[in-house]
DNA sequence: AACCTAAATCAATTAGAGTTGATGGATCAA
DNA sequence: TTGATCCATCAACTCTAATTGATTTAGGTT
């Protein structure tokens, strides 16, 4: 029997690593942590100084400053400085890419099955 | 002037790791690599045999073969063998947690900014 | 000034995730 | 049966991510 490939050549889907692609994984690495999910979950309801977030959380001041950076160098949150307190909060929209990659990859899924040439 | 704390007591957001929550973290870290957002990227027109991956994608085969467990075992994918192949597919509502997460927390962010008891 | 609290950062360590090359079981062809 | 191909698994290694405790910077208070 003849293999799978041998039916036609094809690149069916896009170059490995699509620029959108790319910005979607670094999202999703960022998410990928049940520290910086309940730090999501506790952003949702609004902005949050780090001291609110350590004693909800539980957490050492470092340990979630550390998270906090990841979550911010990746566009998530976002910090606004008040005085001696700093205020993180959702950065609005940051999960557009994520939520836009969902949705182009449902209505790829239930495109007809497989295409040969 | 006051701590941000002082102005009443507040457990504002669910308590560090609801089911739901764990079950969307272990998606989304099963995501979180762009080796594996490849794959979904390939499964996503269908079913995919191994070989026809590690050739698109340019894996080693035992390579290839450690992401797709880790895939398999968040419910990600599934395998159906054939003869001497093995071929892996979407599995169908996977990304549904997900989206339904997204959902919920787009309509948390546009509740009232921030209620103080 | 001396002191306290908020938060970031750092160096050292630990833990976890990913890679590699080799091996072995299974299926099929000759 | 011999040989080839497909795929999973394993042990050893490498790399990256996360935790810890200490230190530092900066704001406020007294």
């Amino acid at each position: 029997m003849g293999h799978p490939q041998s039916t036609g050549t094809h690149t069916p889907f896009a170059p490995t690593g699509s620029a959108e692609q790319t910005a979607v994984t670094a999202l999703l690495k960022a998410l990928a942590d049940p520290i910086r999910m309940d730090v999501v979950q506790a952003l949702a309801g609004g902005e949050r100084c780090v001291c609110e977030l350590t004693s909800s959380l539980g957490l050492a001041q470092s340990r979630l400053s550390f998270h906090l950076k990841v979550m911010r160098q990746a566009g998530l949150i976002s910090a606004r400085e008040e005085g001696r307190w700093v205020y993180y909060r959702l950065e609005p929209g940051a999960f557009g890419h994520l939520s836009r990659w969902l949705e182009a990859l449902e209505n790829l899924s239930q495109a007809p099955a497989n295409r040969c040439s």
